[in-house]
DNA sequence: CACAACCGTGTAATTTTTACACTAAGCTCT
DNA sequence: AGAGCTTAGTGTAAAAATTACACGGTTGTG
């Protein structure tokens, strides 16, 4: 084995894009740096793998000690290896995204984090590291995973309106949707529960809630099924109780 | 950065799943290895990464030792990283795929590789290392990216028939394609280029050539277009010259 | 020249998708 | 109490996409 020992000079590291859903807009976790490199610098939450520890382990493992969330949606999207990408010497990145419900999440103190907030994705800029490409990455993953598969669902609490969950797509897929083919599409999909309940304390007709159901998703899933979502191509404009204003003839 | 220095102990390799097809079969090349661990057992094909060598590069040099190959596609597919996955150490591997015109292929003398060969997805099974795994992860990514990308054509020769075109589509989706269906979606894609030409020496009247048109491709991605395929319903016997036999009434 | 083997083609029925606008219900403010 | 604001909730018709399905054509072979 002595040819090789050039090789384990290195280290890899998991760096985790934790997306949640708040005020109609997609979030992401971010940390202020408390260490070197890039101290003071916002980035993602991540750390080194310990050398007994599994990929998925040690993601979990910085998700829990930031959120103190456990069991919440995780998966590997891609690594990150550039030569020169970290200051400390060769360290390869595992990026894994999870979505939470904001609701349920309690900021943990931490010793990584000096500072720990939400941002908005759209706004997101000059991270540390290549967290941006990272970021970017993940978020692309959520867009298409979102479209194949009804992992909206982990991002909203347990009850929500269909207003919420359409605001929610159109945040991921930035892009709007239509009311009424939504809500079409998303009930004969029949993965919600009609909870028979009303929104309260809103200042307009309160929503009805619905929950989604995971044993029923868990049975079609089985049957083979798919769960698609298209885009609108509605003019800006239209559904409007306004007038058309007469068309210029050339 | 003392504190770190226990981390800087670990490797990571790349193993690069490369699919081919082949007598109407999906194919995947396979080593038998040479050296410890793993001596005598078929495996991907795979190496150290370099202290200085990004992951992609490692990945293509892996792939072109093996193939003399450049300029092939090849993807990133996910990180392999359990703790006694490697018995010299902690060594996690970065699995790529790519896709090759087995035509086009010649067998480089390799180190790594005492024998090289393609083997039928199907049947490959108890290869070295966590391998088995690793392949069924890139032949899933291979199966939703043929729905979602034209990335068959890199399979085939640059003249190709669509008959061939629908094999590989069925050997790769693991399923039946109706024909006539096959045709009008491939053709009204508008990615083909008709060469007017034939096959020859063929014992049947000979199927028209056709080419992959990646011009075509780049510009209708530009203007953002869906590439997809979905599965045939039709019974197994149905388009058949026999008459059905009348069922049995209860 | 009959046979084997694969090529190439069209249509009708069904399903899915799309575009689109008004009434209903609760709250707030006067 | 009622006017006004704000969001909820609902249906339909046209267009597009998908599906199922069968037979005559062309070549080489024996």
């Amino acid at each position: 084995m002595n040819e090789f020992n050039e090789y384990f000079k290195s280290a890899f590291t998991v760096d985790n894009v934790i997306f949640g859903f708040d005020e109609g807009d997609l979030k992401v976790l971010l940390i202020k740096r408390g260490e070197e490199p890039y101290h003071g610098k916002w980035g993602l939450p991540g750390y080194f793998v310990y050398p007994n520890e599994d990929l998925d382990t040690a993601a979990q493992r910085v998700l829990e000690e930031l959120t103190g969330l456990r069991n919440v949606f995780l998966e590997q999207v891609k690594t990150f290896g550039a030569v020169n990408r970290h200051p400390f010497g060769r360290v390869i990145t595992v990026a894994y995204f999870s979505l939470i419900k904001i609701s349920h999440y309690t900021l943990q103190p931490s010793s990584i984090a000096r500072q720990v907030k939400w941002h908005s994705v759209a706004d997101v800029k000059d991270l540390a590291f290549d967290h941006n490409d990272i970021l970017n990455a993940c978020f692309n993953r959520l867009k298409w995973l979102v479209r194949s598969r009804p992992v909206g669902f982990e991002l909203l609490p347990p009850k929500f309106t269909l207003t919420e969950l359409q605001h929610l797509y159109e945040a991921i897929l930035e892009t709007k949707l239509d009311k009424r083919n939504f809500r079409k599409k998303i009930l004969t999909m029949d993965l919600l529960v009609d909870l028979e309940e009303t929104q309260e304390g809103v200042a307009h007709r309160p929503a009805r809630l619905y929950q989604f159901d995971r044993n029923r998703y868990e049975q079609l899933l089985s049957e083979g099924f798919s769960f698609e979502l298209k885009e609108s191509k509605r003019k800006e404009g239209a559904d409007r109780r306004v007038q058309k204003k007469p068309q210029q003839v050339l």
